[in-house]
DNA sequence: TCAACTCAGC
């Protein structure tokens, strides 16, 4: 390349005209300039920062404009690199207000408080939002009183800066002051309506919410969807429907919360309804219907979803991870959540804890500490909560010294983790060790709460301790100010009733503050037929068939202790009822095996009994596996055992112990078998276990409250292992 | 270029 400069005249013409044309160039690509720096921040804030500073570093110097830099800056804290952020705020070549906003806002959402408090208090100059962002980074941290302070401080307040404190107030609960903030509030926007709208129906205050959504002047989506979220989410799903039905526009969110009203409330029906009209099914959406359609039952339709989904998060993993750990098919779990991870899906705190508790009823050991080692690896370990599940699983399958170690490894304990310990000593019937985690914890000061008293009162009851039990219940209230509920209530009646005083269990029941469920019922009857109380045991009968009247169990109980009685006409009679009941019918099944079948759900047992057709699918599968074996040939299965003392066929497979059965059945081959549930192994599990040891040609190892019992061959031998 | 609002998960 080369120039010809004919004279110093032509230079200094082609100068300025090179001048000019410099800054017609300019002038052309402003919008060029303003286009990169859109196209900056468009990349910094959808997370994409690499393609940003590649932008960045591309353009020359003069289009780098400080609001380029800024949305640079604003880019690597979204990504969560301050301190990259930090390096290049140092690197500009000019900051103006904005740049130092953008600062104190980054270092607010990675949670950096006083970071951004220094930026503030050192900046050259604030405005209206360098103020909004500080008390907005308070409000973030739960710091109230400082986002306080420096509100009134602040020289003057725009609406969104009002907002800001108004939605603290409220996230703290502090409606009366809310309210105080919201009507001195100079100029109200839809916004700050909305915000107090949502307030209210998040704490449940429906009529004020809508007392304010009435009087507003105007609304948008956000309001109605707000509004008919606070009534879906508050069990009042047909005013919700009523709303939505009139809302002028609905977005994602709007039809996601009716959604929600009808799979909460377990209205499936309308669920669909809402599901398949809905555009575009969010993956929230998809997430609730597997949730849905689960915990009612119908995992078919739940896995269904879940497959069709075009696109998954790690919480349409969780929920069908958790649906199939709820319904105990915890094969079906695991299995899911190995996909998961073959699939490159990250490991998820909800679906971890969900495997978890799939390995606790499983009592499988081994998956259990391999989950232990995912959950140390990804650092989930060290969240109480994890933790807590860890105990609860370590104790279930048998390891009470790992499950000991992990509690202890804690200083600081919250009441979950505390209940967690105590509520598995009391499971293993270990009721000293049980009170001593009891006692320790209340001399550290941790107030017990509601699930602590269920522990330590069942503790009691497996152990015997009435007195101990009576005067930790009737201090409960004064004590440590837990209102006894229903539960301990069934605990307490459970607990005198085993210790054979039956009047005193009979006399708490009337004199109990609410009306007593099936489980209080059904606890009183379990001891009355322990004790043979025949009189009560009538009485427990006649309440349960009120309250359940499709249980045919109490009934089966009840037959069972008449023909011990030798009240043969008595039997008859409740026989018929029994009939009248079990409205259950299986295929290749008589009448007097489906009165078996419908006494294996309930047992007879006082603790409450899962769901039904969960049950049933396990008969289902228990008894094709056991047919494929050649184990009943007509097509008929009872696990059944023979009362040696009373000579009848008592089927005393609570559902439990079923599970059992069921679990040990899937377990696959070649593991080791270890099981523990919270019974103790009595005979009818035995026989159960023993039976599918002897058609499976497995060893089983099951270890109970003191023994192991191994099952070899159709034999069982049995050790102590404390 | 920076500041406010609605739908989950234990």
């Amino acid at each position: 390349m080369h120039f010809r400069f004919s004279s110093l005249n032509t230079l200094r013409h082609e100068t300025s005209r090179y001048r000019r044309s410099f800054f017609f160039i300019m002038q052309l690509f402003r919008p060029y300039c303003s286009a990169t720096t859109n196209l900056i921040s468009h990349f910094a804030r959808t997370g994409q920062i690499s393609q940003a500073h590649k932008v960045f570093d591309q353009i020359p110097q003069w289009q780098q404009t400080t609001a380029s830099w800024n949305a640079l800056i604003s880019g690597y804290f979204q990504t969560r690199q301050p301190h990259l952020a930090l390096q290049l705020f140092d690197q500009m070549p000019q900051r103006n207000t904005v740049s130092f906003n953008t600062l104190i806002s980054g270092f607010i959402k990675n949670r950096m408080i006083v970071e951004a408090r220094r930026v503030f208090d050192t900046m050259p100059e604030r405005n209206v939002v360098s103020w909004t962002s500080i008390v907005r980074g308070y409000v973030q941290m739960g710091m109230l009183d400082e986002a306080e302070s420096l509100f009134w401080q602040m020289p003057d307040k725009n609406v969104v800066s009002w907002t800001v404190m108004l939605g603290g107030l409220l996230q703290s609960r502090r409606f009366e002051d809310a309210r105080h903030v919201f009507d001195m509030m100079p100029f109200k926007d839809v916004v700050a309506y909305t915000i107090m709208v949502g307030g209210y129906c998040e704490e449940g205050r429906l009529d004020e919410a809508r007392a304010l959504f009435d009087e507003m002047p105007k609304r948008n989506v956000v309001t109605w969807t707000s509004m008919v979220a606070g009534y879906a989410r508050n069990g009042r799903v047909d005013v919700a429907r009523k709303l939505f039905e009139v809302m002028p526009e609905k977005n994602e969110v709007t039809w996601t919360a009716m959604l929600m009203g009808y799979t909460r409330s377990g209205r499936m029906r309308e669920a669909c309804e809402i599901f398949k009209a809905m555009p575009g099914k969010p993956i929230i959406a998809c997430n609730e219907m597997i949730l849905g359609f689960g915990l009612d039952g119908e995992l078919d339709k739940a896995r269904c979803v879940f497959e069709q989904m075009r696109e998954r998060d790690e919480g349409s993993w969780s929920a069908m991870i958790k649906v199939y750990e709820r319904k105990g098919c915890e094969l079906e779990a695991l299995g899911l959540f190995a996909r998961m991870q073959r699939e490159g899906v990250a490991l998820n705190f909800p679906s971890l804890i969900s495997v978890l508790s799939v390995c606790a009823s499983l009592a499988s050991l081994d998956h259990g500490r391999q989950v232990h080692a995912q959950l140390v690896r990804s650092k989930f370990d060290q969240d109480l909560y994890v933790a807590s599940v860890l105990i609860t699983m370590y104790i279930k399958c048998g390891d009470l010294v790992k499950g000991k170690q992990i509690f202890d490894r804690f200083p600081l304990k919250d009441v979950v983790m505390w209940n967690s310990m105590i509520t598995g000593y009391s499971q293993h019937g270990l009721a000293e060790e049980a009170l001593d985690v009891f006692r320790d914890m209340c001399s550290l000061g941790v107030p017990p709460d509601d699930v602590t008293f269920v522990g330590v009162l069942t503790a009691c009851s497996y152990s015997g301790k009435v007195e101990q039990g009576t005067e930790i219940f009737e201090s409960m209230e004064y004590k440590y100010q837990v209102k006894p509920e229903i539960e301990h209530y069934a605990c307490m009646v459970d607990l005198l009733g085993r210790a054979g005083k039956l009047n005193e269990a009979m006399n708490l029941i009337e004199k109990m503050p609410m009306e007593p469920d099936a489980i209080v019922w059904g606890s009183l009857l379990g001891a009355c037929r322990t004790h043979m109380k025949l009189d009560l045991a009538e009485v427990a009968v006649e309440k349960l068939a009120q309250l359940e009247p499709k249980n045919a169990g109490p009934y089966v109980l009840l037959s069972h202790m008449y023909a011990t009685k030798g009240r043969w006409r008595d039997v008859e009679v409740v026989r018929g009822k029994i009939k009248a009941r079990s409205v259950i019918k299986l295929p290749g099944c008589s009448w007097i095996e489906v009165e078996k079948k419908v006494h294996m759900f309930t047992g007879g047992d006082s603790k409450g009994h899962p769901e039904q057709p969960v049950i049933m699918k396990m008969l289902e599968k228990l008894g094709g596996l056991l047919r494929e074996a050649g184990y009943c040939p007509d097509g008929s299965f009872v696990l059944h055992d023979v009362d040696e003392e009373e000579k009848t066929h008592s089927l005393g497979y609570h559902s439990e112990k079923l599970a059992v059965a069921y679990g040990l059945l899937k377990v696959p081959n070649g593991m080791p078998i270890r099981v523990i549930k919270n019974l103790r192994v009595c005979g009818d599990c035995h026989s159960a276990i023993k039976l599918i040891a002897k058609v499976t040609g497995r060893e089983i190892i099951l270890r109970d409250a003191n023994r192991f019992h191994h099952f070899k061959d159709g034999y069982c031998s049995c050790k102590d292992y404390w």
